[in-house]
RNA sequence: GCCGGUGUAGCUCAGUGGUAGAGCAGCUGUCUUGUAAACAGCAGGUCGUCGGUUCAAGCCCGACCACCGGCUCCA
């Protein structure tokens, strides 16, 4: 019953610069001019659709929206224009005015703005914009610049012209439901950033290019590494030779340490009766992540969307001392969920998947040190792959919960105290759990700083109820084991995205599906020598190419080049006089001619290293 | 699913009602090359699909499909 909150991560592909937390004005000193810039940005579009009606626009990491129900549909052409506008009531440098209104006074003012009456009713109820509980009694503001008045508590810049005329662009048209309700109209949203200057503003725009350029779905064409197809399905993922390479590495070293750490592997079928996930509870609870059933000999069978049912009947096949526990059933599961089309992205938000998950069956006075095992393991192999920047999320007991108190409090110790002893940032979600029990999410920042959830451990004290399970303690009594799912890199497709994207396409060379690239640099002169070389290379294990093509030596290092290839072996008569290659790294760099055994050996402890 | 945008050659893109284009990639030939693009030629497209308007549709209209940006969803 592993459930992990994919959309977290990736909903924006505006970047979340390491904060999970929306803007504040003391914590975030762009807070005043983002939140002036919609105020402004707002007044444009007043002067464009005298009609229309506004919504709310507060700052967000790095930048600033606004929501606008108008007459008709927003174009990317009208951003330019009200820009225009923006730096017009820039320059006129209008002061922002705030003062305190009674309801009444609100009212009267917003008296053509419904959704600004009905904030003001919100308000009145001791309630902020977002819907959430304020201060009851807090009194009701308004910020003016020039034309423009807005319902708002501020703060904001002294004057408008303390926007800087080229620190700010628009950047996006989208739908938005007010107050993010889908039952809601949907409003249409305006997006933009701002920063201090010209030169922010720049590097902020650079940033967004370095992620469109590391963008895994652009890399998954250009690396040949997957695709999709319209034949086979939207978020139907297809692994080439080169991605599918790098998965087998990923998943041969994480299944030998899951050996090495104590886990059984196991595998399970893709489908199973309706009775088994009447059972789970997943027919109740999950149907609508589910697809339809087929129907074999009769009875109907569900493709499966979790692995745990399948996990269960592993520990369900035999009876199950004390002295068994723990048991830990380790399998990549490949899985299927509805995903509503809107949603679907790249690798990251997909239809089927393969997660690499494991369910861990223990006795109570195990879960301590299960727990913290558990959360060492998955560091571990986060770290093997080059992700070293963490944050843990505890989500704790919610107000409608399964299960015993008791067990909910001892859980949730556990994972407190796991993730303390490794000294990693965490935040408590209070009440964030789901139904079945408390968890811990790891949450992991890439080379451009963006969060990712990758692991997460969750207590479970809803399936081995359901299912009956038990162990015979040592009083020789059946117990309730407790149960604990865990996925550390997630899915494969979605991990295999967030690798992408922190190395840019420039793995490392133990995941490099081609490490090194044979250059002659005549084909004819030394081909023989350039198939040598690679029947030795291979030989010693290294993933190697040799380009034979009747190009010049440039042209393939450019080839090899775009391709990330880490090394490049060029050889020549030198070369081949000396039993040599003439090393080139990816990064441009020039070894020059190393003996064939120094190159073999150099590759061979880099892998062994996994050296990043 | 919803709002908006996009869909033309393998890729990136031009083409605003009148004979479908470019660069790269591919193929062929010449060149046999010393650290990020040699030169020339050839070939390649039912313009996402289906339907409609028109003497004529890549272009206008409708439906559907997919993708992109968001929203929503993620027991």
């Amino acid at each position: 019953m592993l459930h992990e909150r994919r959309g977290a991560t990736l909903a924006p592909r505006v970047i979340i610069w390491r904060t999970s937390m929306p803007p504040t004005p003391d914590r975030d000193p762009y807070y005043r001019l983002r939140h002036s810039a919609a105020h402004v940005m707002a007044q444009a579009v007043l002067e464009l659709f005298p009609d229309g009606q506004i919504a709310i626009g507060p700052p967000i990491d790095d930048g600033f929206y606004y929501d606008f129900a108008l007459s008709r549909p927003l174009t990317p052409e009208d951003l330019g224009d009200i820009e225009q506008r923006m730096r017009r009531i820039i320059s006129e440098r209008h002061p922002f005015v705030a003062r305190v209104v009674s309801s009444d006074e609100a009212r009267t003012l917003f008296t053509d703005q419904p959704f600004k009456l009905e904030l003001i009713e919100g308000l009145s109820r001791g309630q902020s914009e977002d819907g959430s509980s304020a201060d009851v009694g807090s009194v009701i503001t308004t910020y003016r610049h020039d034309t423009f008045e807005d319902l708002c508590r501020g703060p904001h810049l002294a004057h408008t012209g303390e926007i800087p005329l080229d620190g700010f662009k628009l950047t996006s048209i989208a739908g938005a439901y007010w107050r993010g309700d889908e039952r809601n109209p949907q409003l249409q949203r305006i997006y933009g950033t701002a920063w201090e200057s010209k030169t922010a503003l720049d590097a902020y725009l650079w940033r967004l290019e370095e992620a469109r350029r590391r963008d895994h779905r652009r890399l998954g064409r250009e690396l040949d590494l997957f695709s999709t197809s319209d034949d086979v399905g939207p978020g139907l993922i297809l692994w080439h030779p080169k991605g599918a390479m790098i998965r087998v590495l990923a998943e041969d070293f994480s299944r030998q340490a899951h050996l090495a750490n104590g886990y059984d592997w196991v595998y399970s079928p893709h489908i199973g009766r309706a009775h088994l996930w009447e059972t789970s509870g997943h027919l109740s609870f999950y149907k609508d992540g589910m697809y339809a059933p087929m129907d074999i000999d009769g009875e109907a069978y569900y493709a499966k969307p979790m692995n745990c049912p399948f996990h269960i009947q592993i520990f369900k096949s035999q009876l199950r001392s004390y002295r068994d526990l723990p048991k830990r059933y380790a399998e990549y599961g490949t899985v299927y969920r509805y995903e509503r089309s809107g949603a679907l992205h790249g690798l990251t938000r997909v239809r089927g998947f393969t997660q690499d998950d494991a369910h861990i069956f223990c006795r109570p006075d195990q879960v301590e040190d299960e727990i913290g095992r558990t959360i060492e393991f998955s560091l571990y192999v986060l770290r093997a792959f080059g992700l070293t920047d963490f944050r843990a999320y505890l989500s704790t007991r919610p107000a409608e919960y399964v299960g015993d108190i008791a067990d909910w409090n001892r859980a949730t110790a556990a994972l407190q105290r796991a993730i303390e002893a490794q000294h990693i940032p965490y935040d408590v979600d209070e009440g964030g759990g789901a139904f079945y029990g408390p968890k811990i999410d790891l949450k992991v920042n890439d080379a451009l700083g963006r969060e990712w959830q990758l692991s997460t451990i969750q207590f479970d004290f809803n399936l081995p109820e359901r299912f009956g399970l038990t162990f015979i303690a040592d009083d020789g009594q059946p117990r309730r084991p407790y149960m604990v799912h865990r996925a550390l890199l997630g899915s494969m497709e979605r991990f295999f995205g967030v690798l992408i994207e922190h190395y840019g396409g420039a793995f490392p060379v133990w995941l490099a599906p081609v490490q090194a690239v044979i250059i002659p640099i005549s084909d004819e002169k030394h081909g023989d020598y350039g198939q040598s070389v690679e029947q030795r290379l291979r030989a010693a294990g290294i993933r190697v190419e040799l380009d034979q093509s009747r190009e010049r030596m440039q042209l393939k290092i450019r080839r090899a080049q775009l391709q990330k290839v880490p090394y490049m072996l060029i050889i020549g008569d030198k070369e081949r006089a000396a039993d040599a290659v003439a090393v080139r790294l990816r990064s441009g760099d020039d070894l020059g001619a190393l003996p064939l055994d120094t190159f073999v050996a150099r590759v061979q402890a880099e892998v062994a290293a996994r050296a990043l």
